[in-house]
DNA sequence: GTGAAAGCGCTAACAA
DNA sequence: TTGTTAGCGCTTTCAC
């Protein structure tokens, strides 16, 4: 049903027997236009199925209505659930104000593929995903002077970050559990490069604090990784604690399956909670508790101050988003 | 680092006192250019980090060195990390030849993200993951004339597909299954609008038919959708089968709670075998046999396909790509 | 309120 | 081999 010929704003102008700035001009709704005028344009427009080139635009406007997401190459198999819901949130309201979303994979210290899709000015600004402690992208982004902001915390006060907030929601967690009595807590920590680990950590150190707990050091186990989890698994279970506090879904997925290999029975047990949902927590017997963030939301709250700092819009360096507490099974006393 | 203001290929023409075509030539290397002069502009450009714009580039020559991608919104959780890989791989395509990748959310019948990408021609080609026996995307973009190829079989001949070869992987694990005895053996369709469902029956089928089994209809369920699922597999139990053969991972993954609950021990009592994997598949105790495919490979490729349409270079309506068959626990004798 | 004309930075005939 | 000159389709001063 196309017509085959692509019309351009001449072709509207001319069959109009009007100039092309009028044209845009009704278009854009940018400077005056008579009411008529411009009524008469929008509806030719319409009625031939009149579609601006958006590379014309970008060259003469130098915007290109397009934004980057920096996406980590290495996305761990857990994480992704989270990755799509993000990209679906930004996907959605990009597209609903007429940005379209160019991604990018992003290795933690190979950054050339977002340095070229900046440097050929294919975005007007750069989503990035998950940040570290040390962020390579965000450095690069930072000095090439495009606007940019982060999903998930950033320690650059400077970087506007879009993000959970982890802190409170993992201090709300964790009284919660305080106040049902379960006390002797080890929570597990993970990849400390992370920031957001960082937070959690403070959340979960603020509910001790509050609870008049002091916090002795054998509540916190770092660095579990790789087999080492194990054994610190077992000394936990030795020095009988009540519950396993995992930093995330992933942290949590191992120390069911160790538990489950030792024959340890949750709640009955020892109690387990997670500071991050997935489904395979969810769907896990025990169902597990958890703290559960929405990704989506995320990355609509992401592209949303994106498109407004491009727009030279007033936006706040950081913006927090709510948190849900899903009491499960697993932490039944 | 940056120079402030960007240069043109106008500067570069001035400084070198050469013309524009010159140096456009230079770096394209197209036309004739002296080789002495090229190395000049090749290395002043590398000296004074002249980048070209991509915008003005994509006008002139009305290309964008863009491709799109089109992500399907429901897109169920399990096969996210199928998705995923295929993305990366695309993305690693594309940006090792210069192409970016442009994501649109697509709904199974809302393609307007994907028309409005495609009129604001932010795109040279596109494509499809995922097909379905009516699809929708498909037609829109075969009606806009633009190139695009599709990952995932297309019953239209005219469309161009990257896909493993299901049929033969199919036929290939169902005949292994067979010399090892395991003859009678139940085989739990899905959603028959995807078309990869209709190859994995007919690979199935074929198999059958070349041991010289009579296939009699209740080898297959179809359509076990629902907690209906849970009927279909009681009564498979009741007959007495050898093993169910999934339709892919989240078939059996389903099939694998209802056995658990019902107690049933894999393989003792039936085996499970699965004819797409997935991690959770793979970490399931006891660990399912399945059919292997490279997502990313298929992305890869896809982009590889799309980029040589694109180009017009010949390239072949359909590309299958192998699979590898991963025997384990589950279906052990 | 409307229009003429000068670009945006690059490509590609067509000349020389 | 190299340069001249039109555009690509749109935005945007600056006049009228």
């Amino acid at each position: 049903m196309e017509n085959k010929k692509k019309i351009t704003i001449e072709d509207v102008a001319l069959a109009l027997g009007v100039s092309k700035t009028t044209v845009s001009r009704a278009i854009s709704g940018k400077g005056r236009v008579g009411e008529a005028t411009r009524d008469r344009v929008l509806q030719y427009i319409q009625e031939n199925g009149y579609v601006p080139n958006a590379i014309a635009k970008s060259l003469a406007s130098s915007k290109t209505y397009n934004i980057g997401l920096s996406m980590p190459e290495e996305y761990s198999l857990i994480d992704l659930p989270f990755f799509q819901k993000c990209m679906m949130g930004i996907c959605e309201y990009a597209g609903n104000n007429d940005y379209d979303v160019v991604i990018t994979k992003t290795g933690t210290d190979d950054v050339s593929q977002l340095a070229r899709m900046v440097d050929n000015k294919k975005v007007d600004g750069v989503i990035i995903s998950r940040t570290l402690t040390k962020d390579a992208p965000v450095e690069l982004l930072k000095e090439k002077g495009i606007p940019f902001v982060t999903i998930g915390s950033c320690n650059d006060p400077e970087v506007i970050q879009i993000d959970n907030d982890h802190e409170s929601a993992c201090a709300m967690l964790t009284s919660i559990l305080f106040k049902q009595g379960i006390e002797k807590i080890a929570l597990l920590c993970g990849d400390s490069t992370h920031v957001v680990t960082n937070n959690r950590c403070r959340g979960f150190m603020k509910a001790l604090r509050e609870a008049g707990v002091k916090v002795p050091v054998e509540y916190v186990f770092s660095e579990s990784t790789g087999y080492y989890l194990e054994k610190v698994v077992n000394e936990i279970l030795d020095k009988e604690y009540d519950c396993i506090l995992c930093m995330d879904d992933s942290i949590c997925l191992r120390v069911l399956d160790i538990l489950k290999n030792e024959g340890v029975e949750i709640p009955k047990d020892i109690k387990v909670a997670s500071f991050y949902n997935s489904s395979t927590l969810e769907r896990n017997t025990p169902s597990i508790t958890s703290l559960k963030f929405d990704a989506k939301e995320l990355g609509v709250a992401a592209a949303k101050v994106l498109i407004d700092v491009i727009n030279e819009r007033e936006v706040s360096k950081k913006t927090l988003l709510g948190y849900e507490i899903s009491m499960k099974e697993s932490t039944r006393i």
